[in-house]
DNA sequence: CATGAATGAGCTTTCATTCAT
DNA sequence: GATGAATGAAAGCTCATTCAT
């Protein structure tokens, strides 16, 4: 975590780190991030950057963090409806309301998108060791409560589902960039298009763990 | 492509080296695997792998191909019943075929994996280049011939669907990779639990795009 | 050319790298040359070397124009009497300054004389392409100038004559090199034996290319 | 010089590997040449190289031994009429007859002019060791027999005019060899300027060494 | 507290030469 | 005598991190 000397920097200054480090680690991943382009882009001295920092395990763990409470934050309006909405609904939500994230905070995605796809990098075990929540945990969570209230199947593995669950995430907002950087249709389209693709995936959620078999 | 010179080397050091080389792919990824370190695992002097192969990327490129090769070789039992199953039982074979080639190859799997996380590194678009068959593809043949069969809707967006589906495949198979990891359970009873995980997920797709839906 | 860090550097280091480098390239060539006996003859870290300079390319680049710069302050003051002088007079003396200019700096002439014998090198057609002034096209330059005082005849190969006397210049100043290296004799006489063939040399060009026959 | 094995070779065989040496070192110079390549071209194992030549510079120095044989040779035409023509005359014949030579083995001449830049390079020196025929020996001996005949003044630096005249003698081969390249002129032009310029060269080492002064 | 030069282990790659077959 | 795989020292270059100022 970063000392009190980046704590204390002034409010542009420290934004300026964050903005250029989390634009690096979204161009190149953790491995071939450069602390020297970062520093350079800031215009402040490698030596400062060690001020602020133990290393670049250290910024990256600090920025994964950041990017949890944003999104956390951005999402905490859905949270908050968690016992007006079933389990299906909610995840609906949550996964539109990633979306428009995503869409407002390209770089905080790639550079999420860079650590799960990392899974057995140093950082990632880690960041997981720190007990970071991710993804994964809070579907296990909304998980065990669904089932509590009956609206999810009891027999179900916990651990894969939710797996399955944050992974077909990743992999339909890596499916939506990839999209938009061919340009292969103007970003209105597109977001109708996944929505559709959305309710199709929260349609298998339901038919394949759910209690009660759709259409009948 | 490698040189004469490994393609006449005994037998035992060439599948050393490329035990060695895997190894490296399969814990460092492609940039952070180090010639250095195959070499010197395999006792052979620097200057020696490069009589048998051009650089890193030619060393690479190699293995995927023989990556290739192998899985084709390992499902084409599956493959070739093609025309008896419908497309959802043939998936599931291929998947659970999948399944038993990663257990056998962990860590060809591994390297393979790291090639399927890193579209858009130089060696990624190389190999596609080359045209090596990747899962998508496979898939959105499969698909196509299963609604000309009308086992699947028309109206899917083909593009999407196959990167899901190969997206699943991946994601279950690292799950599986992890729990093995993890010693959470023994061998024989996670292979069942995967199983029933596939039909879940088999059940899904054929929900999710089939043309009839099921219950009905 | 250089980064501000060489520039910074306190002037002892800078001037012991650049005899350093000066020495490598003398000796052994631009391709021979060897950035880390370079290093290590000046005791810094190979990496610092990297700060300082691009390249090995670049520091030759650098070297090349540091020589440049010196040779024409030197000769300045000969080229500042440009209109005094006659054509075969003011090469004269250009000629016996760049002797004591060689013999006062040995190694930056050896170095030069590296890039002269190597036409079609890489490094030769950039620093052409930079611009550089070459012996060559200085001599041009002069040649046109005295055509146009009459000094010269009109109706010489200007690239032949001052190819020839940029090579006669070039093979007098080896030839001087050889002779010193070998000791034959005291730098008093030998001094004295060069100003008689350079007048030998003079001579040649003004009954050659010159307006007015010798003893007619 | 080369073993016993490479002389017993084939006649077509040996000419093989002359033919591509020369080649390489004409079109690289001695250091970035290649035995690699040599071997490659003429499809002959690289240990067979080692059992013809004990190493690179064996063969250079044998090869320079054939080039001085092959010059002397085709030059021996007119070194016989040693006694017929005076100095300058037999000069002019020497010089006329090196272009034609140049002309008829371009690579021999590439290699030759390579050894003749590259004073201070460890081969030269070996080369001269072994007490090879030079130019500038062949022209010392040549002018000391003019002064004896009382065609040169006897007072000139037998070593500095031998010097200047291989020099001028490599120069204009140069000059002759790179117009070529440019295509600046059709062959047959050419040679008609060059022996413009061989006979000012003539010229000018009559008017400066000669006994008597031309034009009075 | 800011600075930025210094560090050095590490990387991939080359190539003349050797030597067992 | 022919072969060609094996060798390893040496090359140019990178970069996260340290530390004296």
């Amino acid at each position: 975590m970063p000392k009190e000397t980046f704590i204390n920097l002034p409010d542009g200054k420290r934004q300026l780190i964050e903005k250029e480090a989390i634009h690096e680690f979204a161009v190149s991943g953790y491995d071939k991030a450069s602390i020297s382009r970062i520093v350079e882009r800031c215009r402040i001295a490698k030596g400062s950057f060690y001020q602020y920092f133990d290393d670049k395990r250290d910024l990256f763990l600090y920025l994964i963090n950041r990017v949890s409470e944003k999104k956390l934050e951005f999402m905490s309006s859905v949270l908050q409806n968690q016992n007006q909405y079933d389990f299906f609904t909610l995840n609906r939500e949550l996964f539109i309301a990633g979306l428009k994230f995503a869409e407002k905070n390209p770089e905080l995605i790639l550079m999420a998108n860079w650590l799960f796809k990392s899974r057995g990098h140093p950082v990632y075990n880690e960041i997981i060791g720190v007990g970071l929540q991710n993804a994964q945990n809070v579907y296990k969570k909304l998980l065990r409560y669904a089932i509590s209230r009956g609206e999810v199947r009891g027999n179900i593995d916990l651990d894969f589902v939710s797996h399955m669950i944050s992974s077909m995430n990743f992999s339909i907002v890596e499916y939506y960039f990839q999209n938009i950087k061919k340009g292969k249709a103007n970003l209105q389209k597109i977001d109708e298009g996944i929505i559709k693709l959305v309710d199709l995936f929260i349609d298998f959620i339901k038919n394949g763990i759910g209690t009660h078999r759709k259409d009948t």
